[in-house]
DNA sequence: TTGTATGCGTTATCAT
DNA sequence: ATGATAACGCATACAA
């Protein structure tokens, strides 16, 4: 590997020569910048960045933790947050937790010794509050995505799962339905609860009571019918809708149901949050309420971005992003 | 921060006695490793691998570039890639050059500059080849997936793209299809290079004569119908089916075919390389060629650790991972 | 304008 | 079994 003293060596001048040039700092004459400059080339020399982090104390290294990297959600999440590291000029450290807790407590273990500025935190559930406690004790800026995690305070970007979910069942109201099923996420993630929340209310609204043996939970990303469809079909007044939490479940539940030969919308309608990208485009079906998923990542790195370089950023803020209601057709009037 | 120095004062030892506690090497009393062990537990000692990296010689990461972040092939590979790196103990850094030559490039030099201990690299196309001979000039191994480029000798794992075009092409064949339109990638890549060799294989075999008139070319990531499709569809006599050479291509052509009223698979029959997974599963709509995409990346990055401990990996590997033909309903006899 | 000394946190080498 | 010293590649402070 090629240093700054090889270079200096042969340009004939000190290290330190070399290191101004190369970050523009300090007063050098163009003639010795030039020559260094051409020597630098023909050596083809790379700073070695390892080097540069350690005298500096920061890496220009940002991490992304997700949940789930096969969720479209994620995907454009990442695609965002991608864009937007290499628009600020920082390298992305890439992690996927798989839902999963200690997963998660290993690539906050990674983070903590690669020493990065900040990470763009999309935590598995409430019990991440040890591994983000565990950033915050050792100062490292983060912001939280997706899902609020009780107990701590940051920056954070959400979207308004309450406010999205009461749009989809009262989309299903209006459409008719009163049995309405719900397939949620694990109630120690903080949108699992919001969704129910919306969901309960806008039952409430149009005074239909809540049936909790309409109400199923499971993990966000696996989705295992078993005999929880089972369940919810054979009861005596069986749902005629069904609001997936997220769009993982929804696909779950869609293509369980057309197994036992229940077709969609036709017997039963199906709804969902997050929307699924190139699926919809080859085949617009799922009605869902869909988040903004690249802003998440793009808006994430920003906030992060200003929480380590700003003085003047205050308190942590909180961004919520708006769902958009799209009426697709696997829903229909009963 | 905390370092060696300060749990070392507090441990009453030297630095190099908590060095070797770390790292289990050298001979250290079982006392004074307990002893070590609990003051690291209580200062919360986190190692800095930065400093680690610069005398060892090596960072533990590993980098994987793909093209397209949207494209839910290389998402499989990149979840692969998570796996394997994680089970290999490396950290992945993570780049999406969107096929982009100039964000290539750019991610190449963020690569050197990291040190990365090896690279798994999906290039854009021929001309990553000046990006490629970067990385070899400065001795860091790398495992080119998907596409060969020309003038590199590599570990390599790639399809078997001419033979899934052939079995495509064949498969509509079979069907009664004789005009058939191929919708290809650029061809500076050599997947749509193979894919047009097969797809003109097959209909050789069959005595069907090449039309040029039915075989467009694009980006593989950017479908735009444009005049394109138009001119596909307004001749004299236009195609019965269409073979897309990859998924993204693939819902692209069928979105348009619907917005101009043309039905999939009455009025004409698609098939494509590369599956579409949660869309899939939705709905098991189209015909493809399916890759085994978790698999490309996570053999890729087994190779790729292979060759960088191996001092026994003789010449470069390449692996042909197979695909699939999966038979669903969008194409149809004609 | 340019160079010298020092330190960032760690490990390897070699003593003790 | 443990410790002192140097080195990894670079940048900051200060001198020249």
């Amino acid at each position: 590997m090629v240093t700054i003293y090889d270079i200096a060596q042969m340009a004939n001048v000190s290290a330190m020569t070399v290191s101004k040039v190369i970050n523009n700092t300090g007063r050098i004459s163009e003639e010795t910048r030039r020559k260094v400059k051409k020597v630098m080339e023909e050596l083809n020399y790379i700073p070695n960045s390892n080097a540069r982090s350690l005298v500096l104390q920061q890496t220009q290294i940002l991490s992304l933790l997700i949940t789930d990297i096969t969720n479209p959600f994620y995907t454009s999440l990442a695609r965002g947050a991608e864009d937007g590291a290499k628009q600020y000029g920082y390298r992305l450290l890439f992690g996927n937790s798989d839902e999963d807790y200690a997963k998660e407590k290993d690539y906050v273990d990674m983070i903590l010794s690669t020493r990065v500025d900040g990470v763009l935190f999309a935590p598995a559930g409430d019990l991440s509050l040890k591994n983000l406690e565990k950033l915050r004790a050792h100062n490292i800026p983060f912001v939280i995505m997706d899902r609020a995690v009780p107990g701590i305070e940051s920056d954070m970007i959400c979207g308004d799962s309450k406010e999205g979910a009461r749009k989809l069942v009262d989309y299903l109201i209006g459409l008719g339905h009163r049995r309405i099923a719900l397939v949620n996420g694990s109630l120690d993630v903080s949108t699992a609860r919001l969704r129910y929340e919306g969901y309960a209310e806008a039952l409430a609204l149009q005074g239909i009571p809540l049936d909790e043996t309409l109400i199923i939970h499971q993990n966000y990303r696996d989705y295992h019918a078993d005999d929880h469809l089972e369940q919810l079909l054979e009861q005596p007044s069986p749902p005629t809708a069904i609001f997936a939490a997220n769009n993982v479940l929804a696909v779950g539940v869609i293509r369980d149901l057309r197994e036992r030969g229940i077709r969609v919308p036709e017997d039963i309608s199906v709804v969902c949050f997050d929307d699924l990208d190139l699926s919809s485009a080859l085949d617009p079906f799922l009605t869902v309420a869909a988040q903004p998923a690249y802003q998440f990542g793009a808006m994430g790195i920003q906030l992060l971005v200003e929480r380590i370089r700003g003085s003047s950023v205050p308190e942590s803020r909180k961004v919520i992003l708006p769902s958009e209601l799209v009426i697709r057709s696997s829903a229909k009037p009963i």
